[in-house]
Parts: C-alpha cells; sequence; structure tokens
DNA sequence: GCCATTTGACCCTA
DNA sequence: TAGGGTCAAATGGC
C-alpha cells in the first residue's frame, strides 16, 4: 500500500508532526515517571499519595495519546491509524438474522428451536477486542478453553484453532484464543487472544512485567527467555477494531501500526532530542529490570488501565 | 449422561 | 467473492 500523499496533506502532515511528536514523548515520558513511581518503596503513609499521582500520571498518558491519535486520524495520512483505532461500534450494527445470538448466554437459550432456521453462521463478529499475540512452545496457559472451531488458512502450513473460554456461558465471558503453529518453527505455537477473562475464578493472564530476576509470569507454562531460546513467549499487543462493550477509551488504544508509524515519524522527524526515545522503544525487545518490554507496557494500554482488577496487576519491584 | 472435540455449514468483512 | 470466524450437529471419551 504506496501512501502517496497529496501536497496538501502533506502540509497538513508536516505541520502537524510536531505537535504528534510532542504529544507522543509527553506520553512516553508520563509512562516512564509511572514506571519510575512504580519502582520506588514508599512508605505506608506515603502510599494513597503515591496512588494518587500515578492515577494522575496514567491520565496525563492517555490524554496526550487520545490528543496524538485522534489529531493522527484527523490527517489524511492517518489511515494506518484509523484502521486500527477503536471505533465506537454501537450494538445495532448486528445483522438482523441474529441480533440476539451473542447476548444469550445460557445454553438453554442456544438450543434451537424446533422448525427455526439453522442459523449456524450466523454471528455477529467481533469486530474488535483487546487482542495480543503470544509465542510459545505449548498452547497452555493455565485457563480453561474449550475448542469451538478449525480452519485452514489460506498459505499457512498449519490449521487455526480457535478456542473460548468454558465460562462463556456460566459467566458470559469473551476471552477467546486462536492458535496456529508458527511457519518457521513449528514447535512453537502463536497464540492471538482476543478480550480478557471476564469469568470470576479464570486465572491471571500472563503477567506481562517482568525482569531477569523476577520471571514470575504466573502461567507456568509461560517460561520466560528474551534470547531467543527454546522457551520462549513473546507477547505482542495489538488492537483490533473493538465492539462497544469494551470497556477501554477507545481513543486510548496505540496499536502496532501506531508504533510503527512512531518510528516512522521519529525517524523522519530529524529532531534529534527525541533519539533516545526511539531506541528506548525499540531497543526494549530484551526484557531487563531496567527496560521493560515496550510491547508490555503498550498491553498495559491496550488493556486500559479500568481493566486491570483481576487480569492484570502493577507488582512493586 | 455430560462434556469436549471434530467438522461442515453459514455469515461477515475486506 | 474469497477468506476467515463462529455455530451447532455429530461423534467420541470418561
Amino acid at each position: 500500500m504506496g501512501t502517496t500523499l497529496s501536497p496538501c496533506s502533506e502540509k497538513l502532515l508536516t505541520s502537524n508532526k510536531k505537535s504528534l511528536i510532542e504529544g507522543l514523548v509527553h506520553g512516553q515520558e508520563y509512562a516512564t515517571q509511572l514506571q519510575i513511581l512504580f519502582h520506588k518503596s514508599v512508605p505506608k503513609e506515603e502510599d494513597g499519595r503515591r496512588r494518587l499521582s500515578a492515577e494522575e500520571l496514567v491520565q496525563k498518558i492517555l490524554r496526550s495519546f487520545n490528543e496524538t491519535i485522534s489529531a493522527l486520524s484527523s490527517s489524511d495520512s492517518a489511515d494506518v491509524v484509523s484502521q486500527n483505532q477503536a471505533t465506537n461500534y454501537s450494538t445495532d450494527d448486528i445483522s438482523p438474522c441474529c441480533d440476539d445470538r451473542r447476548s444469550e448466554d445460557s445454553s438453554e437459550s442456544r438450543k434451537k428451536l424446533p422448525g427455526s432456521k439453522d442459523k449456524r453462521g450466523c454471528y455477529k463478529r467481533k469486530r474488535s477486542a483487546q487482542t495480543w499475540v503470544a509465542v510459545s512452545s505449548t498452547t497452555d496457559d493455565g485457563h480453561a478453553w474449550r475448542k469451538y472451531g478449525q480452519k485452514e488458512i489460506l498459505n499457512s502450513k498449519h490449521p487455526r484453532s480457535y478456542f473460548r473460554c468454558t465460562r462463556k456461558y456460566d459467566q458470559g465471558c469473551k476471552a477467546t484464543k486462536q492458535v496456529q503453529r508458527m511457519e518457521d518453527d513449528s514447535q512453537k505455537f502463536q497464540t492471538t487472544y482476543i478480550g480478557t477473562h471476564t469469568c470470576k475464578n479464570s486465572f491471571k493472564a500472563p503477567k506481562i512485567f517482568t525482569t531477569d530476576s523476577d520471571q514470575s509470569l504466573e502461567e507456568p507454562n509461560y517460561n520466560v527467555n528474551h534470547s531467543g531460546e527454546s522457551k520462549n513467549i513473546v507477547i505482542i499487543p495489538t488492537v483490533k477494531q473493538e465492539a462497544k462493550e469494551e470497556t477501554t477509551t477507545p481513543t486510548s488504544d496505540l496499536t502496532d501500526s501506531t508504533m510503527i508509524m512512531w518510528k516512522d515519524i521519529m525517524a523522519e522527524s530529524g529532531m534529534s532530542d527525541y533519539g533516545d526515545v526511539v531506541s528506548s522503544v525499540y531497543s526494549c525487545n530484551e526484557i531487563t529490570s531496567g527496560c521493560r518490554s515496550f510491547e508490555m507496557d503498550f498491553g498495559i494500554k491496550a488493556v486500559g488501565v479500568d481493566q486491570f482488577d483481576g487480569d492484570f496487576q502493577f507488582d512493586d519491584i
């Protein structure tokens, strides 16, 4: 997809570039401050204040990214963002034939009525959800999944399997995942998680914060090794266009495409001040105690602060 | 009998 | 219209 910008768009992009970069850099700064804040050991009496400032920082981060993303999506060149940016789809974009298909959670209501038309395949596709990708040598992540489908994928050697949370019907958990063997390494599985577990006794999602000394991923099967050794998990958050029921602030989502664009913007900007930002972003694939994975940080972002309870937690280190 | 998996059908989106 | 995602009947294991 070659992007040919009209002179007008190009001008707009150039004039906006600085403010876009500023917005992104602010977000980055706030995130760094937040990180420092969580690293600090604070006396108990200060804990309340610390929480408050953490919340302020989170709000700043979100605001900064919101503004930047909305600025980007308003420009012609923002297609890369808009296609990933969370979109408010109202529940009425459900196709008429199956408008209540997804709302029913009881297995009773799923039973086919006598004489009713077979509605197989009549569903509302999740147009968007919080998604992230994990690469692991195992498909077992500690959650209880039920397989509901398998498909041969074009140009893929291996079929893709579809799983939903076993609590889908009793607790309405919307988490699903897709598992596919890696093309280049069939010993490994690429698992795409879609949506977070809302079921009560679900296992915690993989801890996305980790350090050299703290390989505290809670799932025993997520053996973290960041140097490309055999047991490795890489979590790459992505955000598909999302359904309205997701609780995240739509514009607060930042996608890998956005990250790529960010890199491009930074690279093109020629603003050396931001050089270290780029390097901190793109040199953090190796997770160390001092430099958490950039993807991880945006995993937090993709999930949204509101959704931390239960599934994701900040841990004091 | 209950539950999970398999598999073909069907619908949605790009 | 092709490819992908989901449904649900059929089947098998416990």
